[in-house]
DNA sequence: ATGATTTGACCCCA
DNA sequence: TGGGGTCAAATCAT
């Protein structure tokens, strides 16, 4: 990770230390006057505590990311001698594209919602394949250039699954409503990255941030040990390798509704990073953006 | 009216 | 030459 990074972590680790300055402090203090409230002050001292630590978990968390994203790039030389994945050989013919341009993966947490705004523009059934693979492209291609595009398709396996691939980089930044959108947080849809692609466990539908394209999130919570993901896991052998670092979802509301052929609300999980440390993270969705978006961003 | 999606056609490359 | 990626007109949704 870059220096503004590292900049940053020390920043918040300097705040991280002053807040428990302050709250030893508070802590040493004879209550004062009758009116004073220094339980609400040594609340508030605890509160900025363990923001700072939330802050630097996310920043060693976005650094071990990058650090992983970036070996990733250095491993992908997809003709000598990786072996290509049942998902990836279907892909490998067009893998490479026009320009040159190398299929990239995604650096981003594995959620459905990357923060970005989508637009569908083809679709293509696939030699081989039950099913066909969705094009998509940055909806502010026109607007700004943006070259970014993905590949959406499900999985043979398992059709709660869903293969993305990434191409190009954004140029657009995001979308005006995602841009407002305060420090964004990770829903995990349970989908695992590999060699350029992730698997996204819900629908590749939520390809708009805004309230057309929101997230549908189950209410169902025990995905992380379904005998569906058991089976996947089984069955995708090289393909996939479905990672179980998820925390125990909590039981979400559904938020808007995603209207899609195949798209079935109760395919779509919500799976919960560790981001909460160790609390729910639904604790603190209200110190958050507004759930008609949610993303992660590299 | 405008923007998004669908889908057949076309192009490119292995 | 066939399969995959993209284009663009038609259609749909808001």
């Amino acid at each position: 990770m870059a220096a503004p990074a590292t900049a940053a972590s020390e920043l918040v680790a300097k705040g991280r230390k002053s807040a428990a300055f302050l709250r030893s402090l508070l802590g040493q203090q004879p209550a004062v006057g009758a009116g004073a409230a220094p339980h609400g002050l040594q609340d508030l001292a605890e509160q900025i505590l363990r923001c700072c630590e939330r802050a630097l978990a996310a920043l060693r968390a976005a650094t071990e990311d990058a650090a992983a994203a970036s070996s990733a790039r250095k491993r992908r030389k997809p003709e000598q001698g990786a072996v290509p994945t049942p998902a990836t050989s279907s892909n490998s013919k067009r893998m490479r594209l026009s320009g040159g341009e190398r299929a990239t993966r995604a650096e981003k947490r594995r959620t459905m919602e990357d923060g970005f705004v989508w637009r569908k523009y083809g679709q293509k059934d696939i030699h081989g394949s039950k099913h066909p693979r969705l094009y998509f492209r940055c909806t502010y291609k026109d607007d700004h250039g943006c070259m970014a595009r993905r590949q959406v398709q499900r999985s043979e396996a398992d059709p709660s699954v869903y293969l993305i691939n990434y191409f190009g980089e954004h140029t657009c930044c995001r979308g005006d409503d995602v841009a407002e959108s305060p420090a964004p947080f990770v829903i995990n849809f349970g989908a695992s990255t590999r060699d350029g692609q992730q698997l996204i466990r819900g629908s590749p539908w939520s390809s708009s941030c805004d309230d057309g394209g929101g997230l549908v999130v189950s209410e169902t919570s025990d995905l992380c040990h379904s005998p569906e993901e058991k089976e996947l896991r089984a069955g995708m052998g090289d393909a996939a390798e479905l990672i179980s670092e998820q925390s125990t979802p909590p039981p979400v509301p559904e938020l808007t509704s995603m209207s899609s052929p195949e798209w079935h609300p109760l395919d779509g999980y919500l799976v919960c990073d560790d981001i909460g440390l160790g609390e729910s993270l639904f604790d603190d969705i209200g110190e958050f953006a507004p759930l008609d978006y949610v993303g992660l961003f590299q």
